[in-house]
DNA sequence: GGCCGCATGTAATCTGTTACATGATTCT
DNA sequence: AGAATCATGTAACAGATTACATGCGGCC
């Protein structure tokens, strides 16, 4: 396989970090990753994804596998931490993150050709976007909606989406007040 | 080549958006794509890669190259929209972004280890994350950071991009509140 | 009997990144 | 003279997605 002394991606250390609570197999991991408030709100993996990324990190050292065969349930392999795991999963998580993080949207980039608008397709694009952010806030469940969840850690992230979409609303209405002076700015060049 | 009638990527797209202001050579069009108030902004590009995706777009067929050899500047090919191209752009600029442009972010999943973290590490982490966050707000630089800039059309994304680092940062500094609610709830359970 | 959930993978493909190659011209 | 910019690519790799293959057990 490749060289040991790569970076891990963000998601193979995120598997290390679920494997803190315990051992655990591949399909069980893949459930904890997607179920509702798992990371698979924040980060998707792809299960085919994850199981190749075990065997990457197995051939590191960081975790290794046993393989539980006489049970009545199917053959699968349970993963366990190693203690160099321990160590590069503990590294990580206390390292901030210094890399920008890109602020891709598919959104956005049309917003550089909004010259090429007719005035009442800019605000219905616009107002079509503002009901896509309010799918997605809806999608993050009803608890999230109310504002002071301090109650709840595990929508310590939904929390976040939820006020990331609601910035990208604001900015989209703000968007909308600016219509007049953009057609206007348009018609003086 | 790759079939035809695969979905066209964001970053192809941009390319063909960007033509729309006239014929370009490859070069060019990268600066226009990554100069300041670019699309590189929020879609960065690379140059290797974006001469295949010309190739792609002009072995479809939306776009068309003519090489111009005679003149005192290196050998360059101009490439310009095809109707069909055109069509497909505004096709594309006219639909709303419908899927779920992900949130992945590297802090983010550092949440969902929490519980690892003692007291004072996670107040550090997150006074760190928080500097990071300032460090990207100011590399968007001065003009940007005078929130009413209805002024200036090129920022339009700019603003965009401050007011979700604004409310990264809101988030921060409310998780930072929320660290002894979640100490004592761990020495609950 | 057929479908769903459990459990693990392989193979093909796609998209993008990094590093490198080449050669001309313009700036200092 | 040497560095930077112009201009276009190639090759290797990394990462992730999609589709598919396999087989067992339980449910309706």
């Amino acid at each position: 396989m490749k060289p040991k002394d790569t970076q891990l991606s963000t998601s193979e250390y995120a598997l290390l970090g679920f494997l803190l609570d315990g051992p655990c197999h591949g399909y069980e991991l893949h459930k904890k990753l997607t179920e509702a408030n798992g990371v698979g709100m924040v980060w998707d993996v792809k299960i085919s994804n994850m199981y190749a990324q075990l065997e990457k990190l197995a051939y590191r050292g960081l975790i290794n596998g046993r393989v539980h065969e006489n049970e009545l349930r199917p053959v699968r392999t349970e993963f366990a931490l190693t203690t160099e795991g321990v160590n590069e999963v503990n590294q990580w998580l206390h390292k901030p993150v210094d890399h920008p993080s890109d602020f891709r949207h598919d959104f956005l980039i049309r917003v550089y050709f909004i010259s090429t608008y007719q005035p009442g397709e800019l605000e219905w694009l616009i107002d079509r976007q503002l009901e896509i952010c309010l799918g997605w806030q809806s999608s993050l469940g009803e608890k999230e909606k109310a504002l002071p969840l301090a109650e709840n850690f595990a929508n310590l992230t939904n929390y976040f989406r939820y006020s990331q979409i609601q910035s990208m609303m604001d900015w989209l209405n703000w968007l909308k007040t600016q219509i007049p002076t953009i057609l206007t700015q348009r018609g003086e060049k």
